[in-house]
DNA sequence: AAATTGTAGCGAATAAAAGGCGAACTGAGA
DNA sequence: TCTCAGTTCGCCTTTTATTCGCTACAATTT
């Protein structure tokens, strides 16, 4: 982002010209058509704009100028197309974008923030080792819901959280662990899973 | 954190700006648009909307400024603190928050849409009924990449896509089901998948 | 009431990008 | 190999941002 005016004039340049003519304009043509003398400026103006990633191109390629995204009013940083869903029988392409997900609709107005999870002790619940928990901080937590906790001040986990009684059973999702079982005063809960974020190397 | 009638109005010039030009404003236009006669003046209000968090900007670039959440009460939209590593055996608050995580880490400057997924065809993935991959648009793919691939125009389907000679195998995550062999020209890519979201109730 | 702090404003001096030039060099394709 | 579009270099001008010292006012704190 941060573009100059002169920056988007060569931008706009290069859109319209190869949008006119189906292939992009040697350095000579974008002299021409922007008014300069000098194909050094032309190449300095191409470099800027490919710095800040707004074009690509090959190295002593004729015209291989390629206009990233230019006309994109929408910004796909944070609100994505829901496109449908899998196996629907369709190419994704055919199914109207009316929907869309966010960040912002797990988090809301609440107060978040992330952990990295260690371990395999939510397994059964597909959280594994690497993934991020979006965290309500909180200190409250209804019946079943997925928490961290603190027990002594030890070790932060991450359990489903029962009430039974006056204690407070902590449950592992994952079978081959024994749930914790504490009163509730020596149970500290910081907070709440709201979501959970995956990231493909 | 509040901002002042007199901010607001800087504020307000800004995005208004940027909105009808495609690029931000100098300094002098800024002072131009607002009545100053002074560019310190100017940079003394950008300086402390910065401080606010209200804007980005690049020291010493020019027209750098990028409004940021402007019309957005919310906390954080987008990007989260990282706070740790759960299980790391010390309060969540204890820990300093110099990362961060948020979707355009994910997302970078490629295409992106999200795809609910139905079914349990990914279960051995940890990609479970409900849940949201996060799709590039691409129609190649890299060996053992999970992607959202078409046979012969029918059903897309999320796999793990590997090439063997002149066929295609694509791998459903779930043991209980069979791999696709499909020779390459009947299988399209509609995209791989780069991460993956999930909203607990 | 006095001192402090933060916002709002001015003009001038300084420094750094951005924009520009011509000339010489380089590499991919014919 | 020859050509020409693209690249690199040194140098210049213009535009833009930054910093400094100063005044004034309003809201808080002491």
């Amino acid at each position: 982002m941060a573009i100059t005016r002169r920056q988007k004039e060569v931008l706009d340049f290069l859109s319209g010209f190869t949008q006119r003519k189906g292939y992009s304009p040697s350095y000579e043509e974008i002299a021409a058509g922007l008014g300069l003398n000098s194909l050094a400026t032309v190449h300095k103006h191409i470099t800027n704009l490919h710095n800040k990633g707004m074009l690509q191109r090959s190295h002593n390629r004729s015209r291989s100028i390629d206009v990233v995204s230019q006309r994109a009013p929408k910004k796909f940083t944070d609100r994505l197309p829901l496109m449908g869903r899998i196996a629907a029988g369709k190419p994704v392409e055919a199914i109207e974008t009316a929907e869309s997900i966010s960040l912002s609709e797990i988090i809301g107005s609440r107060e978040v923030f992330a952990l990295e999870v260690h371990g395999d002790s939510m397994r059964d619940e597909h959280i594994v080792n690497g993934d991020y928990v979006l965290v309500e901080r909180t200190s409250s937590a209804r019946e079943g819901e997925i928490v961290v906790a603190l027990v002594d001040g030890a070790d932060a986990t991450l359990k489903r959280f029962y009430k039974e009684g006056a204690v407070v059973r902590l449950q592992p999702s994952n079978s081959e662990m024994a749930p914790i079982y504490a009163p509730a005063e020596r149970v500290m809960i910081q907070g709440k899973v709201l979501g959970m974020l995956r990231k493909y190397a």
